[in-house]
DNA sequence: CTAGGCAATTGGTATAGACATTTGACGGCG
DNA sequence: CGCCGTCAAATGTCTATACCAATTGCCTAG
């Protein structure tokens, strides 16, 4: 009726409210790092709030202080809060708290940034692989592999072309799937059990060739970024082989790096 | 005099040499990360090799296994060896070892792509702070800040353009160091305490304007790689603002992601 | 000879407590 | 007023132990 509204928490609320479920099989201490984490990244606390002391929380979660700081690890390494021995654990700033540089992929990527993507399919062949192909994946010479050529749009606009390659060996009947519709990370997830974890990618410029300008309907003076893309599973076998080109005037990567001192 | 040179270590003996120094102020995790992480990086152990089991490497540190994960928690978040419930621990193959994507100088980053680097300053000035700069640093109008532009050169051809700028309020008296010969970070690091932790870059493809193809010697049909980099502290405080344009056809930007699923 | 199950091995999670180190506040003293 | 010592509070490190969960391989019953 009055005052305070009760969509409105005060940031000791929202840290009440946390809780875990003991007797779920998710292990207590991601459970915590999750549940402090989205509270985080929600916002609802301010740059440089300090968090309860340790012992504190860990009475409230009814956990130990080992296990409770096993999440509290994960926040600090993801930049979530910033710790301090002999004062406390804190908020970390804003920006700190975006520097979550994960894998995305371009449909994720355009999403995150606020475009409506769009793929279309320029070609989708079996051909005997190319010689980097073959190095990459280890593979013999004349071995097949799907090459899959597509435009990439953002909001109606040709924005990037991607050619992707991948052994057939690895997915048998990976033509069976549309791939203008469907995630190509998730259908190999998904089908063939093939989740990439790592990637490592090659940042280039170049002046586009004719045939690129053409089909991303590049105006003169516009350079492509490129991108050349090795992923590999979790343990480190090759997973895709993937190049694309983007609109110069149209794109950038945002990259994020950290000195490693002790940690 | 014969036989089994000194010099060359089985992996099982090269396991044994580790050793820790308990009375070090340097954490126990700590020293075991950094010792068998030298190890694992030197390459004297092989892909896939199998770690002693966890409760065999604590009694040969004479620590608890709590701490001895510790170390091995650093270590695979590293992508140096990877571990597997039930069967063991193993060292990950060569492309995970070296996918340490380390924040790096410019001089650091020519002498690991085994380059010579120089440095040529084109000018060092204290100028009114651009409004770029003022709101990433939250200046007032009006404040003055160095802008520092060199040529950096590789094997003693033009590799790149940099311009920084960094508040005089943050580094007074920066100009009396000679930044042709002294790192810019060691420098900042050393005599202003501003040791840079994390940085966000972004990188674009470019036409170069005219200026530019003059000064790096561009060829006609060369696009420039652009990364303008804005670099925190520890804290998340703003430290350093940079933009550094690259000749396409001599330098590529090499970055590397992993997609979080647990951890 | 094979299929099933059992036990040993290995990493994963968790506990309860101890001591170390750093920081900031408080208060006394010059 | 300022300096310094003390002390409490907070995070950092570490131990010794327990049990869980996945994997492997052996052993046995059929």
């Amino acid at each position: 009726m009055e005052g305070v509204p009760e969509n409105r928490r005060s940031p000791a609320e929202a840290l009440e409210s946390l809780r875990i479920d003991k007797d779920a099989p998710t292990p207590a201490y991601v459970q915590i790092a999750e549940a402090l984490g989205r509270l985080l990244k929600s916002g609802e606390l301010p740059a440089g709030y300090p968090l309860p002391p340790e012992r504190a929380l860990c009475d409230r979660f009814g956990v130990s202080r080992m296990t409770y700081r096993a999440a509290v690890g994960m926040l600090e390494r993801q930049g979530l809060i910033l710790s301090f021995r002999g004062r406390g654990t804190f908020v970390a700033h804003d920006r700190l708290r975006k520097a979550q540089d994960e894998l995305r992929s371009f449909t994720e990527e355009i999403l995150a940034r606020g475009g409506v993507p769009e793929s279309r399919v320029l070609s989708f062949r079996l051909v005997p692989a190319a010689e980097e192909t073959r190095e990459f994946f280890s593979l013999e010479e004349g071995e097949q592999a799907y090459d899959i050529r597509r435009l990439r749009l953002k909001d109606n606009t040709p924005l990037a072309i991607e050619a992707v390659q991948i052994p057939q060996r690895l997915c048998p009947g990976l033509d069976r799937f549309d791939l203008a519709r469907n995630s190509l990370y998730k259908t190999l997830g998904q089908f063939y059990g093939m989740r990439l974890k790592t990637c490592v990618e090659e940042i280039s410029a170049e002046v586009p060739s004719r045939e690129y300008r053409r089909l991303l309907e590049l105006p003169g003076g516009v350079a492509i970024l490129v991108i050349r893309r090795k992923s590999y599973t979790k343990t480190g076998d090759p997973c895709e082989l993937g190049r694309t080109s983007y609109r110069g005037d149209m794109y950038s990567a945002v990259v994020h790096s950290a000195r490693r001192e002790r940690e």
